[in-house]
Parts: structure tokens; C-alpha cells; sequence
DNA sequence: GCCACCGCTATTGTGTACAAGTTGCATTTT
DNA sequence: AAAATGCAACTTGTACACAATAGCGGTGGC
């Protein structure tokens, strides 16, 4: 019973970061303190805490005296993604190259392999989270604290942009994760080879595969049929 | 006694960050929570929960069961600080020539105003306070949720570096300020030209001349005096 | 004389009670 | 009938008391 309280407290961190990024809760959703604190068996100042928390690292939004709220994505959230994503991603794999340590390559190399089982049998949300755990070992790398905070940012906007345009169904979207996929294993032998400028070149085509997918997705190619016919009075 | 809880909390919040930002809390510093709940007239919760949300900004740190602390500057900072900046703030200035609105640009222009007024008669820690303001604006101006993060957490360090390397004393620092000052008004120039070029380009030479000054300082010409004589035993 | 262990004190973390504020509904008024 | 206002239920914010943990000094053993 004494190291409980802890353990509850990091089971609710690890469960509303992901439940974020898998859009189990969605952008916009208000979170109940009283029901979470009973599921987590928690009082609800030590839930509050964590909701400051997770609100600091982007994952919520709290108003004054009107509760917290996933954080939200609109329309203009794509276009600030893009523009800023390249460059923060490319400086932090720069970065890693440089400064990845042994131990840090060989989670890295881990995060990789279970990334690709996801893409044999997991769930989407496999795929986003172990997605986002080589990433992260990334940005570990790179250990810059200046950057970290916008880098972890657009993380988690990343795991919730995946969930909704990386679904399998529409054509071709399995082949293009399994290029993401071979996009990761080159990282991993830039940053082995510390060749700082394969990394940034690297960062930008793993963004530059994104983006396209998701044009891909938001501009499929119409459907071809006639208009129905409609009585207009 | 209605608002006066909201009231005070803000006042703390805003204590704590210009005291951090000035070095009147040194990096390192313990803060007693018993002490400044007194001296706030808040309870222990409401302080806590300030803690965590300038924690996430990047102003303290909190351990576990052992308090909070002002954020750490260490050897390495530096390095890392200027290593991010040129191309955050560069990418900042570009997005504010970009999107600055009228009202915005009016803001700038008086914190300029309040920065040159610092110059002539001000303290360190206003010229420091002001200067933060400045940049805070044009943070607002990018407005890119993914960009922030980053750029808040170096405007704090920027402002304590500032303390440490801008004092007035040795020769030559008033008129690298008065360099700075006019660079501020042509980053006022170009926002309302909307030449983001020539802001990326003038964010290059604000960070080209603070790194300059802060080797100036770190290796000040060398006093020109012989050797003491040392016992070796 | 030095190191290790134990218990004490100060400080942090959690639970609960209460106060303040917000929201939605019903009633009243125009 | 529509709008506005007041009431009531519920949600969030604060205070305080209690539990747990870390740091420290003393004591005892080696």
C-alpha cells in the first residue's frame, strides 16, 4: 500500500498520453475528474497534478473553472505541423547523430523491430505508439533541452495525425509504412555511421513521405459516376 | 475576498517567472513551499499547481519528494542555446513578418519603446524584462503551436544569460545594447514591410552579436601581468 | 577512530471537506 | 411566445489535516 498512490499516479500519466495519441480521446474531449479519480483510485488533487502536467507537455488544455479538454486540432494545425516539422526534426536527427550514445542506438534498434512487427500484426494504435517510441529515442539523442519541448510537441500531434490519415484500408497506404519503415532503419545506420548530414537529409524524406500520404488521403481520386437526378419542385 | 485567491495565484506565477528570468532566484535555488505560501497567502495546493505549470514551461524543476528547484544552467547550455536559437528564432521572425496583425505590430513598437527606455535609465533586470517582451511578442506574432514550446524555454534562458554576460560594467557593452536596440527596430521594419527574408536574415545578426558579446566576455583580453612566483615545495 | 544503522525532524504527497463558480432549467415578465 | 432572470445541481478551486518519505544527527559496534 505505500507505493501505490505512485504507481496509480503513472498508470493515469501513461493511459491519458496514450489514450491522446491513439485518439481514444479525441481533440476536443472534456475529461470528468470525478470519474477518473475513482478509476484510478486516486483523490483528485494528485489527478490534478497530473493534468497541469500533461497540459504543460501539450497533451491537454485546461480552462479556469471549466475542467481540461484534449488539446485541440484545427484546420490551420496541419499547415503549422508541416512548416515547422522539417526543420526541428532535422536538427534533432543532426543532433542524435552526433551525440547518440551506445546503449541509446540499441533501444533505438529495438523501438525499431517492435515498430515493425506492428506493421505485420498490430493494431493502428500499435503502430502509432511504437511509431512514436523510436521517435522519441530520437529526440533523446539528441539531448538538447531547447529543443525537446516543440520536438515532443509535434510528437504527439504526429501519433493523432497518423491515427486519422496512416489507416490501412485506402490502396497503397501499406506500402508507403513499409517505407517509413526502411526510412527508420536508414536513420539508425545514419546515426551509427555519425553522418550528421545523412540524418537531416533523412528527417526531411520521412516528412516529405507523410505529407504526400496525407494529400493522398485528403485528395483521393474521385468517385466516377453520374450525379443522381434531384426533383427540384 | 472574492477573486483574490485567481488574484494572487497570477501574482505568484508572475513573481516566480521575473525572479527566475532575473536571477533573483538563481538556477539551483530550493523554493520553499511553506514560505512562499505564507507569503502569497495561498495554501500549499494552489502554490503546488504553480509549480507544475512553470515546471512545464521550463522556468523549475520539480523531484520527486524533493522539492522544487530553478532550472539548472549548466556548461553545456550555452552550447546547446546557441546551437537551437538562430534557427528557432529565425523560423519565429519569418512567421511573424508573415502573419503579425496590426494590433500586434502596435505592441512591438511600444515594447520597444519600454526596451530603449531601459537603455537610458533602467536596471539590468528591466532592460532584461523588457527585452523578454519584446521577443515574447513576436513569439505571438509566429503563432505556431509547434514552434512555441521551444522558443519560450530559450526566451527564459536568453533572459539569464542576459543577466549574466549584458552587465553594463565592462567597456564596450553600451554600445552592443544600443546595436541590439537597433536591430530590434528593424525587425519592427521588416515585420510590417513583411520581408520574412530580411527577418530571418536580421535574427541571424541578433544571435551573431549576443554570441560575440558573450565571448568578448568569456575571454576578455588577458591582464597583462608577469607570473607569480609559486613554492613547489 | 571510523563506519553503519537507527530513529527523529522537516518537508513533500495525498485525502477530504468546504467554498466559489458555472451551467441549465424553470419560472416570470413583457 | 420569447426573453430574461433567479434558483438549483453539479463542477472546479482552495484549505487543511494526515500519511509517507528523505535528510540528518546521534549512538553503538567494530
Amino acid at each position: 500500500m505505500k507505493d501505490d498512490a505512485k504507481t496509480r499516479k503513472s498508470a493515469l500519466n501513461a493511459h491519458l498520453k496514450s489514450a491522446v495519441m491513439t485518439l481514444k480521446l479525441r481533440p476536443g474531449d472534456d475529461l470528468d475528474e470525478a470519474q477518473l479519480s475513482e478509476a484510478f483510485g486516486l483523490s483528485r488533487t494528485p489527478l490534478r497534478e497530473v493534468f497541469r502536467h500533461l497540459a504543460g507537455l501539450g497533451y491537454l488544455e485546461l480552462r479556469e473553472n471549466r475542467g481540461a479538454r484534449v488539446s485541440e486540432m484545427s484546420y490551420t494545425t496541419l499547415r503549422d505541423f508541416f512548416l515547422v516539422a522539417p526543420m526541428i526534426y532535422g536538427a534533432v536527427l543532426r543532433l542524435a547523430a552526433q551525440n547518440a550514445t551506445a546503449d541509446q542506438i540499441e533501444r533505438l534498434t529495438t523501438a525499431q523491430s517492435a515498430f515493425r512487427a506492428t506493421l505485420r500484426e498490430g493494431s493502428t494504435e500499435d503502430r502509432a505508439l511504437a511509431n512514436n517510441r523510436f521517435h522519441e529515442i530520437t529526440g533523446e539523442m539528441a539531448a538538447n533541452v531547447y529543443l525537446l519541448p516543440s520536438f515532443q510537441r509535434l510528437l504527439i500531434d504526429h501519433a493523432r495525425i497518423g491515427m486519422t490519415f496512416y489507416r490501412p484500408e485506402p490502396a497503397g497506404m501499406g506500402e508507403s509504412l513499409e517505407l517509413a519503415c526502411a526510412q527508420h532503419d536508414a536513420i539508425i545506420a545514419a546515426i551509427k555511421a555519425r553522418d550528421a548530414a545523412a540524418a537531416g537529409q533523412l528527417a526531411a524524406d520521412h516528412w516529405a513521405l507523410s505529407r504526400d500520404q496525407i494529400e493522398m488521403f485528403v485528395t483521393p481520386a474521385g468517385l466516377d459516376l453520374p450525379l443522381g437526378s434531384v426533383d427540384r419542385g
